[in-house]
Parts: structure tokens; C-alpha cells; sequence
DNA sequence: ACATTACATGCCCATATCGGAATATGTCAA
DNA sequence: TTGACATATTCCGATATGGGCATGTAATGT
């Protein structure tokens, strides 16, 4: 096997770091690819390829209109990636603290005698 | 070119589903590598090598200790995933809200003349 | 009808991937 | 030293990728 479609899913989706940029130019509002192949710089079928994939993902919905699709990103479809990494959140609050405290302490021991080794911590 | 480096950016290194499992079982507690190819079933080779690459992005980090390694999820660098899902947050809050909103219209018709066709709406 | 505009798709290629199996490295124990 | 245990690395093959370029398709204008 090789490595999982980019279609295969959302956070496979935005691993490529042009699709993220497609996703943070359409989240305002719509655009015509035209205007994401001037504003990004990439060639036009670069962009439609980024597009096909978004869209096959849900990240993106089209509406055409005459010869033109604008785009958007649907930004719900982002939520189940920002609920993932929120599963993490209390963890790393949790080692910021311990930084936190190990920093306040070693400030009252600053103000007092300037030690040079601090106390045995973890991590 | 091909698809970038799984060890490129935390972004390509939790594409892969198995890698997000292993970053959830290694987020409470540090565990031997062994505990993980049990837990998850997966085997030894493969393990040691989705820890390579989540080392390799600093997701996680390793304690040696005899013949064992202690691996753990560094919550922090997940932060940035967080962070730019984060930034569709509004996005999909409007598009919640243009949706309440409107069924609280449905119902509030619903309940003096029952119409079939609402007013014009955007998306 | 024909040219032009706006996108999408197809083809080729170099590359990195993941799985599987085997093997290498490193540590402890007898 | 020899052997068992814990983990890492390597080689292989199949596959999907993304860039570049050409071409296809649909809608508009003249």
C-alpha cells in the first residue's frame, strides 16, 4: 500500500500546504478560480486539481454561474480537525503550567540567593 | 514532485490515522513501545516507524530507560493544528447561525400559515 | 460559425509513502 | 559469552502524489 488518498479524508486533504492557502483565501467569501490562480500565484490547473480535491473532501462547495465557478470553503467540515487537536488542549495547558511555575519559582529563588541548579522536576 | 514529506510538518504527519491513534494513546501517560504495538495491534516495525516520523515533527518525545524507550505525545506541538483550524471558527459559527436563524423564521411562520417556499436566503 | 474565455482533465515522471519480512542495534541476564 | 528481549532500520514492491504541459469542454461574444 502507499499512503492514504488525499481524498480520503480532511486532515488528508489539508496537509498540502497550497490547499490550505485555497482554504484560508475562500473562507470570506466566494471567489472564481481565476482569481485564486492571481491571488496564490499557482497555474490554473494546479488550482482546479486542488479544487477537485477540497471538494471530493467537502472542505469546499462550488456555485456556478455562466462560465464561471466560484468557490468557497465550507467551514464546518474543518471542525472535526479543530475538535481533534482541542482533545489535546488540556495537555499542553497542563505542561505550560508546570513552565509557568518552575519559572515563578525560580524567580522568588532569584530575589533571594541565585541558585544554580533548580529542584529535581519532571519532563 | 511527489506529495511532501510526511516529516515535513505536523500537518502531514497526522494525515496518517494510525499516527493520530498513537498521539491519543500517548497524551496521558508516556508508554514502551511494546505497549503500543499491543495496544493498538498494530506490529513492532511499523510502530517504531510512525514514531520516527511524529519524532521527526516533535509530536512526540522519548525517554530511554535500559532497553526500553518511553514515548510520549508533546501536546504542544499540536497547538498550530489547533490554532489554524481555529481561524474558521467564525465561519462556521455564521453559517450555524444562518441556519438557526432561519428555522426560528420557519418555526414563527410555521405556527401563522404554513408557507413552502421561504424568503430569499444566500448559501 | 468561430474565436475567446473559464475551468477541468489527461498524461508522463520523479518521488515518498506504507506494509511486510528480515535484519541490525542495544541492553540486560545467566 | 551466549542468549533473550526491546526497539530501530533496511530492502522490497505497489501505489498515489503533484508539477508541467497539452488538450478537452462548456459558455459567451462577435
Amino acid at each position: 500500500m502507499a499512503r492514504a488518498a488525499t481524498t480520503s479524508d480532511a486532515f488528508n486533504a489539508i496537509a498540502e500546504p497550497r490547499r490550505r492557502a485555497i482554504l484560508t483565501l475562500l473562507v470570506a467569501r466566494e471567489r472564481p478560480v481565476n482569481e485564486i490562480v492571481s491571488e496564490l500565484k499557482l497555474d490554473q490547473p494546479s488550482v482546479s486539481k486542488h479544487l477537485r480535491v477540497l471538494r471530493d473532501v467537502g472542505l469546499v462547495r462550488v456555485r456556478c454561474d455562466g462560465r464561471q465557478k466560484f468557490y468557497r470553503t465550507q467551514a464546518e467540515a474543518i471542525r472535526p480537525l479543530h475538535e481533534w487537536a482541542a482533545t489535546f488542549e488540556r495537555y499542553w495547558s497542563h505542561q505550560l503550567n508546570r513552565v509557568k511555575e518552575r519559572a515563578e519559582r525560580a524567580a522568588a529563588q532569584e530575589s533571594k540567593s541565585t541558585p544554580h541548579t533548580g529542584g529535581k522536576d519532571d519532563d
